[in-house]
DNA sequence: CCATAATTCTTTTTT
DNA sequence: AGAATTATGG
């Protein structure tokens, strides 16, 4: 119906293509747009979002979902640009955070109160560890952790329990069954929610009674779903239940993309989308603005081996640009300290920073300690804090394929003194964070016993193992007298700070925490470490500042929430804030997972080696799905990139403390060797050995 | 109950 | 190699 004259018309939508173009302007009834890495996806999304404001549907009504809280603010920020000054804004949420949402407005009806305790996959494993003991089944034998995945990826499936119990085959299947149920009232008893839950219980709501459903499909009339090749079972049962019989769905989408198979991603969801909905608008977005035509070519000739996937291919009209460089390193230092160098020549090579870095490793800032399991921001203390030409390093990300490999490249950064940020250090799971957290959490729900066993203490007030057990009984009558005392001056204490989260702002709520625990004393005791971890937590009260204005015990509860939902990299975002603020730009380690979404100037894929990328994995899972989702992720890698590219991968790598062989990852083969460029051998291939 | 010593993991990716 | 958990003795 609409021509080019009424396209002509919005103004608004100029700077799109002609098929974003017509993505933007298809807003009644389903559509799925599949785009391909770096053709303006979110670009596509929030002018669709802003064209449906435009024709007058009110921003309320609109509802977009993502995976992560990265992307799900990014769209916020872009959807907010594009808006202007308007105040009404579409709910932009992950999946999980419009879980709690919706569970916490009908938390009665699910035999929960709104302050439920969140469970992270640490708290989860361990209520599992002592299911296990309960039913007297060694934790040594049956991994709790690996218990806790296989319920986790049932219950991503929508499978009920008890249907899994007639299922369940082989000693690990019915032990799982066993420990599932428990697990479960247990859970219900803490007033407690595991990650799954958070999408689960919201669908058991929306799927079963019929007044809730319709509460949420009358609130958002146009659904925007994100990253749609990544939703597993109950995300997909989600989207359908919130969109009901409208329709207005707007899936958006890359089956090449798809990294998260693993945690149950399902690519049918995508795949049959028009089955879904027969009456659905497909657009393909093929043309990629983000790389040099090298490396959309070597991307390109990486994921056309997948056989499981759709035959296209993207294209690009930018320049050809340099080659991909490659460098067969001696081990993972040799790797780093090849990178180090590598980010200072693009520096140099840039004017206005030649005089930032120090030209020989040997200048460190002094008194300057080498702390990795900080990670985080290390500007590093000596060197000027980089001002607003320095935006440059940040356009510098180096990709590896697992944490572990984070170490020796910050090494290498420490001593050339090239600013950095990990993302992958959990702020949020720190344990002195955790604990702070764990004292308002038990305050607000008392019958959180993971928050309880984690603070009772801590710091130590004499309660012991012993004691607990006949807390969790029931049986404080059977205490001593002088550990009652104790015991009674602890549940004091939480008494105290419930009331105090009442009446305060959250920065403060922090602040009288960690004094009135005696965290704080403890702390200021300690050595070193210990006053690093007070100076996290202070920056904790720093961040939850942000929280002060929702109000008195509100603001503490949504922290709490944010808390529990902040992946590391969101984590990371949040604690870099105060830090990142001051103008220090830093290259970016991360996954290659973290990665997604994301682009810059320059990429480093380190740890092309076999058996790390692609990963080599034990059994269980069918091995020829997995390489594919390997090339895949490395697809992902590749299209990071926009200027220059380069390709590491090392001889030896120290894995666990012992040294191992690794011969370069095929993925290195797999392009075309007139797109790559070595950069150089290391020293001393021949002569060391072992 | 707690401090220290000994031992056993860890490392795939994450909301 | 280093962290984390568990065993041991006070």
């Amino acid at each position: 119906m609409f021509c080019a004259k009424m396209i002509s018309v919005k103004e608004y939508l100029k700077g799109l293509n002609g098929k974003q173009k017509e993505a933007a302007l298809h807003t009644k009834g389903p559509l799925l747009i599949v785009a391909g890495a770096g053709a303006g996806k979110t670009k596509t999304i929030t002018h669709r979002i802003l064209n449906l404001i435009k024709e007058g549907v009110p921003p309320q009504k609109i509802l977009a979902v993502t995976f992560t809280n990265k992307a799900a603010k990014e769209m916020r920020e872009r959807i907010i640009s594009l808006l202007g000054g308007e105040n009404a804004l579409p709910f932009v949420s992950t999946f999980h955070s419009l879980g709690v949402h919706i569970i916490k407005e009908n938390a009665r009806l699910l035999g929960h109160t709104k302050y439920f305790t969140i469970l992270d996959e640490g708290d989860a494993a361990s209520l599992i560890k002592d299911v296990l003991k309960e039913l007297g089944v060694d934790p040594k034998q049956y991994d709790p952790k690996r218990i806790r995945n296989i319920i986790s990826r049932e219950k991503g499936k929508f499978t009920h329990p008890e249907e899994y119990e007639v299922s369940a085959e082989g000693t690990i299947g019915k032990i799982v069954a066993r420990v599932w149920h428990l697990y479960e009232k247990k859970k219900m008893k803490e007033n407690a929610l595991d990650f799954d839950d958070l999408l689960l219980k919201a669908v058991k709501l929306l799927k079963e009674n019929t007044e809730v459903r319709k509460i949420y499909q009358e609130r958002w009339e146009y659904i925007h779903i994100d990253e749609y090749q990544d939703t597993n079972e109950v995300q997909y049962l989600m989207s359908k239940l919130l969109c009901g019989d409208k329709h207005n769905i707007c899936a958006v989408g890359d089956a090449d993309q798809n990294i998260y198979s693993w945690r149950g991603a399902n690519l049918k969801n995508i795949l049959s989308f028009e089955k879904d909905y027969p009456d659905a608008k497909i657009i393909m977005l093929e043309e990629n603005y983000r790389s040099t035509q090298n490396i959309l070519e070597a991307a390109n000739e990486i994921i056309k081996k997948n056989k499981m996937r759709p035959d296209r291919n993207l294209f690009t009209k930018n320049k050809t640009g340099e080659k991909i460089g490659l460098y067969g390193a001696l081990d993972e230092a040799d790797e780093a300290e090849f990178v180090a160098t590598k980010i200072l020549e693009i520096m140099d090579s840039a004017p206005e920073y030649s005089s930032r870095f120090p030209r020989q490793p040997g200048e460190l800032a002094q008194g300057f300690t080498l702390d990795i399991s900080q990670g985080s921001n290390h500007a590093i203390s000596g060197s000027k804090p980089a001002t607003k030409s320095s935006s440059g390093l940040s356009e510098i990300a180096v990709l590896y394929r697992a944490n572990f490999q984070s170490r020796a490249l910050e090494e290498a950064m420490l001593r050339y003194n090239i600013p950095y940020q990990v993302l992958g250090v959990k702020f949020f799971e720190r344990k002195e964070i955790k604990d702070t957290l764990a004292y308002l959490r038990a305050a607000l729900n008392p019958d959180s016993l993971s928050d309880i066993k984690r603070i009772i203490n801590f710091p130590v007030r004499g309660i012991g193992k012993a004691t607990l057990a006949k807390i969790f009984a029931g049986q404080k009558d059977a205490l001593p007298a002088k550990t009652l005392l104790k015991v009674n001056s602890f549940y004091e204490l939480l008494g105290e700070i419930s009331e105090k989260v009442k009446t305060s702002r959250a920065s403060e709520i922090i602040k009288y925490v960690i004094k009135k625990s005696g965290i704080e004393n403890e702390l200021l005791l300690g050595g070193e470490e210990d006053i690093e971890r007070l100076e996290n937590i202070k920056e904790l009260a720093t961040l939850a500042l942000k929280y002060d204005n929702l109000g008195d015990g509100a603001g503490v509860e949504k922290l709490l929430e944010d808390a529990s939902l902040a992946s590391d990299q969101d984590g990371l975002m949040i604690n870099q804030e105060a830090k990142v603020k001051k103008g220090a730009s830093a290259v970016k380690l991360m996954t290659v997972h973290a990665s997604k979404g994301l682009e810059f100037r320059h990429v480093f894929i380190t740890g092309l080696e076999d058996g790390l990328f692609p990963h080599q994995r034990r059994g269980e899972r069918d091995g020829a799905s997995d390489r594919e989702e390997e090339r895949r992720l490395f697809y992902v890698a590749l299209t990071r990139a926009k200027e220059k590219l380069f390709l590491c991968n090392a001889q030896f790598r120290t894995i666990f403390g012992s040294r191992s062989i690794n011969a370069p990852s095929e993925f290195i083969a797999d392009i075309p060797s007139d797109l790559l460029e070595r950069e150089g051998e290391s020293s001393g291939i021949k002569t060391i050995y072992l």
